[in-house]
RNA sequence: GGGAGCAUAGCUCAGCUGGGAGAGCAUCUGCCUUACAAGCAGAGGGUCACAGGUUCGAGCCCUGUUGUUCCCACCA
């Protein structure tokens, strides 16, 4: 049906239209075709507590063009979509609105709470997924899934049973990174250190036989409570007659031995070290070298306990200052001074994390790690771009064991139950009703949850159905491209590879595309606390979904980060409208849009030729580039050949035809559709919205543009000579804008063109144009002319005189002559010099040589134009 | 301490395997030319951080220097 289209673009009134009509088409839907190829994506999952921001709005638009591409292509395109149940983030928030009715997690009890959380899960965790639609993202909600479903779940407990039961998963008391906020264990990447302020405590610990005493430094004295040896290093000569013997711990009283320990630097501090094997990761493995004596000092919230004498229930910060206080009062303080430190903070709370020993689950990494790293090594998953293969490499290679357990709730809770009679362990597929070693009933299952990474280590294929051999797995399985940002390949990108090499002998993606994350217009990282976050739905709001999506995938390279600013969607929001507009122009010129027939005509004109050949190397390159994940840079060349050649252009030379009518109009007509309709097809990946509103509107065969045939190079529209021959046209029409340009003539003022060039046809043929284009009131083609008080401007191709005797100033030609005469002269040196240069002539390409010497036959030329010219006025 | 990225026009950034530096925004000058003023036609503006090297030829490759950002490690 004929549609007017408004002046101005409105993305309002297409946006959810339309994804309502894809949606319900179906279209997003992968549906397994041996015929076909597959091409999958698993999308990131995010947080179920989240809402979109722009670092999603930059991931699934990438996700999405790769993913429409491809469907385009006619692979069986796979994007499946669903959300991560982030425990310790969900858990924090479900608390946290608990407080408000003034209840704890205790209140509640384990049932309790995990129903309410379900209930909020069911609440807000499709808010993210609503928001995802509203950027056009084409996944396929058919097969959405959630960590913590049915499938999932049974997937993590089949992996948790079989790496514990290949020796891989192991329970131990290990120091581990505590959050005091969030209490419970972190893994040591979920621990981010900040550079902070802090105290160098120097004390004296004096020595059991009262022969003096030793002076250690510490930035935490509050720790020394927990303290049970001192440490020195074993070739130390000022502290040699030491080892062996005994120190007393001030305020406490406790004796503790002296140690050798080449973990001591002798260079730092007074090298001495306090030891305190509960508190410190180092601390800890010297307490194991030593058989020493592991006394932990804190609560679960970082308070002191009982261990800890008349500092018990202070807080950690109120018995670093008692101490401190007392350690002065009793003389045992020799000097404090200030030291910039490096502090562990908890990533979800920020909370100062506290190093504990405790007992909790582990994966031994080691022998998982290995078979992974040969994985990329051996280009079967490779990163784009590469570079992060090495930050990859350097992790894995010096990976310690991963702490999985968490003292939370919401999360999949561990698979391990404890016979309370027997003191047996139980790791079952199958929950366990009494003890297979004594039969007891009082099972009691471990209270602890999996790290949320746990789960989404095995995305790639628990959202397939594994452990299932479902059809899905069969088919979709390896997936081809990860993408995600350079932040979580540690906690994702990493753990994936490690478990799909495991789980399923394959790996799970081929390749890793990395991208950077979205910074404010003045480079800063978007964050709450600096309230400079952008909201994507206020940008689609105001601009649309496809300025957004084109904004983030323009000016972009992979890995890098980017900055956001409202100009640069401005800049895209007005791109947008100039498709728009270039199509209500073609929709205006075609009165039958129902009979009308696509295709393109017998004859071609030199600027179709021109066109149709800029328009063919455009599709190749544009694939090309989307084959080597330049999505930016496709998306810019999308850009350029849109407004330049075809609206600055093509779309004008057009005008000159569709008013004379007639055939010439018809095949203008055709040309112009046929352009239109491949360069939606190749926008479409990136905007989605307005290439289906207008590829609607146009004449067209399909039900969607989503599931049309990407466009193809083909030979037969190569018309590199034609190219070349409209160029001389541009050249021409370039060079008389340029000149009245200067002399500011204003286009209503027409002037009379004669062109002197030996390529007299082309320029024959173009003389509407030249008329339209260049303000030429008549035409005059010819291989010699010789016209007075006429301005002249030459291009390689051609001279043209503009006879305008009112305008022509002598003098002011002559210097624009002269400056022309002076820009030939330095081309010709520059070309001469190198062809001069017989090393250049010897070893540069032919090719690189045929093309300087034609430059050089074009320049002179051209200089032989000018002199003539400047003769001709000075006569 | 180890590693990586970045340094190109006033600003934000492209620049693929080395062959005379590009875009958007901003600035200046003309234009309401009947698709678009969210537009059209022009113009100005760059020692491609610095110093060496490889090469016939370097923004691009190599080495070093400076500045900057980030990641990892965590000497108490």
């Amino acid at each position: 049906m004929h549609k007017e289209l408004e002046k101005i673009y409105d993305p309002k009134q297409v946006e959810d239209r339309t994804y309502q009509f894809w949606q319900e088409g179906g279209y997003f839907r992968a549906e397994i075709d041996p015929a076909k190829k597959p091409y999958t994506i698993m999308m990131p999952p995010p947080n179920i507590t989240g809402q979109l921001h722009l670092g999603h709005a930059l991931d699934n638009t990438l996700q999405d063009m790769l993913i429409r591409w491809r469907r385009m292509q006619g692979y069986a395109a796979l994007w499946l979509p669903g959300t991560d149940h982030a425990a310790i983030a969900t858990e924090a928030k479900i608390v946290a609105a608990m407080q408000k009715e003034g209840l704890t997690k205790a209140d509640l009890g384990r049932e309790k709470f995990m129903e309410r959380a379900w209930e909020w899960k069911n609440t807000y965790g499709n808010r993210i997924t609503s928001q995802l639609r509203k950027m056009g993202s084409s996944c396929d909600w058919s097969r959405e899934r959630f960590t913590m479903d049915e499938g999932c779940s049974k997937a993590v407990r089949e992996v948790f049973v079989s790496l514990f039961e290949k020796g891989l998963i192991y329970r131990g008391e290990r120091i581990i990174n505590w959050c005091p906020h969030c209490k419970t264990s972190l893994s040591d990447i979920e621990v981010e250190y900040n550079e902070q302020d802090g105290h160098f405590w120097h004390i004296q610990y004096p020595l059991t036989d009262g022969s003096g005493y030793l002076e250690v430094a510490t930035t935490r004295p509050e720790t020394m409570l927990g303290d049970t040896a001192l440490a020195v290093h074993p070739d130390d000569p000022r502290y040699q007659h030491l080892i062996g013997k005994t120190a007393i711990l001030p305020l406490v009283g406790r004796e503790l031995p002296i140690i050798a320990d080449t973990y001591v630097e002798m260079d730092f501090g007074t090298g001495v070290v306090k030891i305190t094997p509960a508190h410190d990761p180092n601390d800890f493995e010297v307490g194991l070298r030593h058989n020493l004596p592991v006394i932990n000092v804190m609560h679960e919230d970082a308070s002191i306990n009982e261990k800890g004498g008349k500092y018990a229930g202070l807080d950690r910060y109120t018995a670093r200052k008692q101490i401190v206080a007392d350690l002065d009062a009793e003389g045992y303080l020799l000097s404090v001074e200030d030291y910039k430190h490096n502090v562990g903070t908890c990533y979800r709370c920020g909370t100062t994390i506290e190093p504990i020993v405790s007992k909790q689950w582990f994966v031994k990494m080691e022998p998982l790690a290995k078979p992974a790293i040969e994985a990329v090594r051996s280009g079967k998953i490779r990163f784009v771009p590469e570079r992060f293969d090495k930050i990859y490499y350097h992790w894995m290679e010096n990976i310690k064991d991963w702490c999985i357990s968490r003292q939370i709730w919401w999360g999949h809770r561990i698979p391990a139950w404890y016979c309370p009679d027997c003191g047996e362990m139980i790791v079952s597929r199958e929950d366990p009703t009494s003890c297979p070693k004594c039969g007891s009933r009082n099972l009691q299952q471990d209270p602890d949850t999996l790290d949320t990474w746990f789960s989404s280590a095995l995305w790639p294929f628990s959202t397939l159905g594994w452990p299932e051999k479902t059809a899905d797995l069969d088919y979709f399985y390896p997936t081809n491209t990860l993408v995600t940002g350079y932040d979580i390949i540690f906690f994702w990108v990493s753990r994936m590879i490690f478990s799909g090499v495991e789980q399923m002998g394959e790996i799970p993606f081929d390749t890793v595309f990395i991208h950077g994350i979205v910074r404010d217009a003045q480079g800063r990282k978007m964050s709450k606390s600096l309230g400079n976050g952008i909201d994507p739905l206020e940008v689609i709001d105001q601009y649309g979904a496809d300025a957004l999506r084109f904004t983030l995938a323009s000016g972009n390279s992979p890995g890098n980060d980017m900055r956001f600013s409202d100009e640069r969607v401005k800049a895209s929001r007005n791109f947008a409208n100039k498709l728009w507009n270039a199509s209500r122009f073609i929709l205006m010129n075609l009165p039958d849009v129902e009979g009308f027939i696509p295709g393109l005509p017998q004859t071609l004109t030199t600027e179709d030729k021109w066109v149709l050949s800029k328009l063919n190397r455009l599709i190749k390159e544009v694939t090309d580039n989307l084959e080597n994940f330049e999505l930016g840079v496709a998306v810019s060349k999308l850009y350029d050949f849109i407004w330049d050649i075809l609206c600055d252009w093509y779309i004008e030379l057009t005008k000159a035809r569709l008013s004379a009518g007639g055939e010439t109009a018809d095949n203008a007509r055709h040309v112009l559709v046929y352009v239109m309709d491949n360069v939606l097809k190749l926008l479409h990946p990136v905007m989605p919205f307005i290439t289906e509103e207008i590829w609607q509107a146009l004449p067209h065969e399909g039900e969607t543009i989503m599931i049309c045939q990407w466009p193809c190079y083909r030979s037969e529209l190569d018309f590199t000579a034609q190219e070349e021959d409209f160029e001389k046209v541009m050249a021409v029409i370039r060079a008389i804008r340029n000149a009245r340009a200067e002399m500011n003539v204003p286009p209503s003022k027409k002037a009379k063109v004669y062109i002197e060039t030996p390529y007299g046809q082309i320029f024959t043929d173009s003389i509407s144009f030249l008329q339209r284009l260049a303000s030429a009131s008549d035409v005059e083609v010819g291989e010699s002319f010789s016209v007075e008080s006429a301005v002249q401007v030459i291009t390689d191709a051609a001279r043209v005189y503009i006879p305008m005797d009112q305008l022509v100033d002598r003098e002011k030609e002559l210097a624009r002559l002269a400056k022309e005469r002076e820009s030939c002269l330095k081309d010709i040196a520059f070309i001469s010099k190198k062809l001069d240069n017989e090393n250049f002539v010897a070893k540069a390409p032919a090719q690189v040589i045929e093309t300087e010497r034609a430059k050089l036959a074009k320049a002179q030329e051209k200089l032989a134009k000018v002199d003539e010219s400047i003769a001709a006025f000075t006569k």
